[in-house]
RNA sequence: GGCGGGUUAGCAAAGAGGUUAUGCAGCGGAUUGCAAAUCCGUUUAGAGCGGUUCGAUUCCGCUACCCGCCUCCA
C-alpha cells in the first residue's frame, strides 16, 4: 500500500504524497537546551526518527530541519514567567550562552546512542534573531499586533480560524482559565516579542524596533521553518502537547503573516509515562539514557522498547518492560549475527509485507513482530539476513554492525578453563565440575559448545 | 469547568466483526555428564452493564476508573 499517515489538522488518516515529486520538507520541533533530554523527551525524536526512515524508504530525499531553542522559552505561567535560559544559567552559574552550547551536545549525544539519524539541518533560535524580527513585523502588518508593557503580542480574536488544530473551545478554555491574564486580551493571545525588564540584567537580549528584548516562544518555529522549507511544507512534528498551544500558535502565526497552514500535514507523538503518570522535566521522575546506561542497559533496548509501541499510543515505562526489551534485542541481534553474510537480495515478499506495515501509519510494533517471523522462517540463512538488514533500515537497531562483545580472558582464567576442557572430554566429570567451581570463584562462567568452549564474565 | 484519548493475559503492547499478534516472563519437552545457550510446544486475555449481529475483545450506548491537553512541557 501507498504511504498513509494520520494528520492531526484533519484527525484522519491521509495518503501522503509530497508538495514536490520525490522530495519531503520536514520539521521537526526541537529541545530547549536548558537542560538534558530525559527518555520521554527522547521517544518522539524517536517516532520522528522512524518517520524520516519509513519516507527514506518510499524512496523520498528528506530535507529534515530542526530547531535548537536557546531563548525565550519561558519557565511557567503563560507569557509572565523566567526564560528558562536564564534560570538555567542562574542555577549553574554559568552563561547563558555556555548553558545552551553544553545541553545541545548532550542532546546530539543522546541522539547518537539511540541510533537517531541527525536532521539534515539544525537551527538555532538565537542565530535567527533577525528573520523572527521580520516575521512579527509581517504579522503587525497585517493588524494582528497590540502591545503591552511587557511585550508584543498576537490578537486571536482578531483571527477566525485560531485554534482548529486543537480544536479549541476559546468559551470553554476562557471558563477554566487557570491563567491569569495580565494585559492580554484574551487567553488564547500569545507574546511574539518580550521586553526585557531593566531588573532582570538578561544576558541574551537584542533590540527590536518595539524596545530591546527577546523573541516569544512560538516565533522562531514559524520564522525558521519558513526560512528553511518555504511558506508550505510536508510534515510538521512534536509532541502531543504541542497539539493545543505550540503548533497552533505557529499556524496562527503563519496563517496571518502569508496564509498558509504552514504544513501540510502535522503529527504528534504521544508521551511516555512513568507510574501512569507524565514524565516531566518540572516535576516527579527524570530519567536521562545515561541512566540507562549507568544500570547496564543498551540504550538500542530502549529504541526497541519504543518501537513496541505505536506512536500515537502513550507508552507506560517500568524497568521490567525495559528488560523484556534489552532481552529481546539481544537474542534478535545474536541471531541476525549467527546468519553469516548476506546474500544480494532480500526476500520481496517479506519486503513488501514489511513496508505495508510500515506504510499504515508507521506501525512498527507489527513490522517488529514480522522481523521475528523472519528470524524463525525457513529462508536461507543467506537471504534471511538480507531481508532483516533490509528491516533494519526502518527499524535502526543496528544490525549490521553488531557483533557479540569480546573479552579478555585473562591468562589464569583460561589455563583453568583449558583444564576444564580436558577433564570435561575425559570425562572425569568431579574434576570437571571442580573446575567449574574455580571459575566461578574467580567470577568467569564457563560454556560448553560442540567443538570449543567459551568464557564470560558472570 | 472545557476538549481529547485509554482500559487486552504476570509485564509491555498490536491488528482484526468469525481464523496463533509479537516480545519478555512462566510451564512442559528435546538437547546436554551437569550447566548455559539453542530449538520445539504451551497455560494465563480484552473494566462492568446493556444493545446491534447467526457471531463482538473488535461496532454502538451507559457506568466506573485511568491518562493527556487547556500552564513551561516531547
Amino acid at each position: 500500500m501507498s504511504l498513509h499517515l494520520y494528520d492531526t489538522w484533519t484527525r484522519s488518516l491521509r495518503e501522503f504524497t509530497p508538495l514536490k515529486p520525490g522530495a519531503v520538507g520536514l520539521y521537526t520541533c526541537g529541545p530547549t537546551v536548558y537542560n538534558y533530554a530525559h527518555i520521554g523527551n527522547l521517544r518522539t525524536y524517536l517516532f520522528e526518527d522512524g518517520l524520516t526512515r519509513v519516507l527514506r524508504m518510499n524512496g523520498y530525499i528528506v530535507n529534515h530541519v530542526m530547531n535548537i531553542t536557546d531563548v525565550g522559552h519561558l519557565v511557567s505561567d503563560g507569557d509572565d514567567g523566567e526564560d528558562k535560559m536564564e534560570a538555567g544559567s542562574r542555577r549553574t552559574g554559568e552563561t547563558a550562552w555556555t548553558i545552551a552550547a553544553l545541553y545541545t551536545e548532550a542532546f546530539r549525544a543522546d541522539l547518537k546512542s539511540l541510533n537517531i539519524v541527525e536532521p539534515t539541518t539544525w537551527c538555532k533560535a538565537t542565530d535567527h534573531i533577525a528573520e523572527q524580527i521580520a516575521f512579527i513585523q509581517a504579522i503587525e502588518k497585517k493588524g494582528y499586533t497590540y502591545v503591552t508593557s511587557d511585550g508584543v503580542y498576537f490578537d486571536t480574536a482578531k483571527q477566525a480560524s485560531y485554534g482548529h488544530l486543537g480544536r479549541l473551545d476559546i468559551a470553554g478554555l476562557q471558563g477554566g482559565a487557570r491563567v491569569d491574564l495580565g494585559e492580554k486580551r484574551n487567553a488564547t493571545d500569545y507574546a511574539l516579542w518580550k521586553f526585557s525588564k531593566p531588573e532582570d540584567k538578561r544576558q541574551m537580549e537584542w533590540d527590536a524596533p518595539w524596545g530591546r528584548g527577546f523573541p516569544g516562544w512560538h516565533i522562531e518555529c514559524s520564522a525558521m521553518a519558513h526560512k528553511y522549507l518555504g511558506e508550505y511544507f510536508d510534515i510538521h512534528c512534536g509532541g502531543e502537547d504541542h497539539i493545543t498551544v505550540h503548533h497552533t500558535n505557529e499556524i496562527s502565526q503563519s496563517e496571518a503573516a502569508y496564509d498558509s497552514r504552514l504544513s501540510n500535514f502535522w503529527m504528534h507523538g504521544y508521551f511516555l509515562l512513568t507510574n501512569d503518570a507524565k514524565m516531566s522535566k518540572s516535576a516527579g521522575e527524570f530519567l536521562r539514557v545515561k541512566l540507562l546506561v549507568d544500570k547496564g542497559y543498551d540504550p538500542i533496548a530502549y529504541r526497541y522498547l519504543c518501537l513496541t509501541a505505536h506512536y500515537r499510543s502513550q507508552l507506560n515505562f517500568n524497568w521490567e518492560a525495559l528488560d523484556a526489551a534489552q532481552t529481546a534485542l539481544d537474542r534478535l541481534r545474536q541471531n541476525v549475527h549467527s546468519l553469516g553474510a548476506p546474500g544480494p537480495t532480500p526476500n520481496a515478499g517479506y519486503v513488501t509485507k514489511f513496508i505495508d506495515k510500515l506504510n499504515d501509519d508507521l506501525n512498527f510494533p507489527q513490522a517488529l513482530a514480522l522481523a521475528f517471523e523472519v528470524s524463525k522462517s525457513d529462508l536461507p540463512n543467506a537471504e534471511k539476513k538480507a531481508t532483516l538488514l533490509k528491516f533494519d533500515e526502518a527499524l535502526g537497531l543496528g544490525f549490521a554492525n553488531w557483533a557479540p562483545k569480546t573479552v579478555d580472558v585473562p591468562a589464569n582464567v583460561q589455563a583453568v578453563a583449558d583444564a576444564r576442557w580436558v577433564a570435561k572430554n575425559a570425562k572425569d566429570w568431579a574434576e570437571a565440575d571442580r573446575l567449574r567451581g574455580e571459575l566461578t570463584a574467580l567470577g568467569w562462567a564457563m560454556k560448553d559448545g560442540k567443538d570449543g568452549f567459551t568464557v564470560t564474565p558472570l
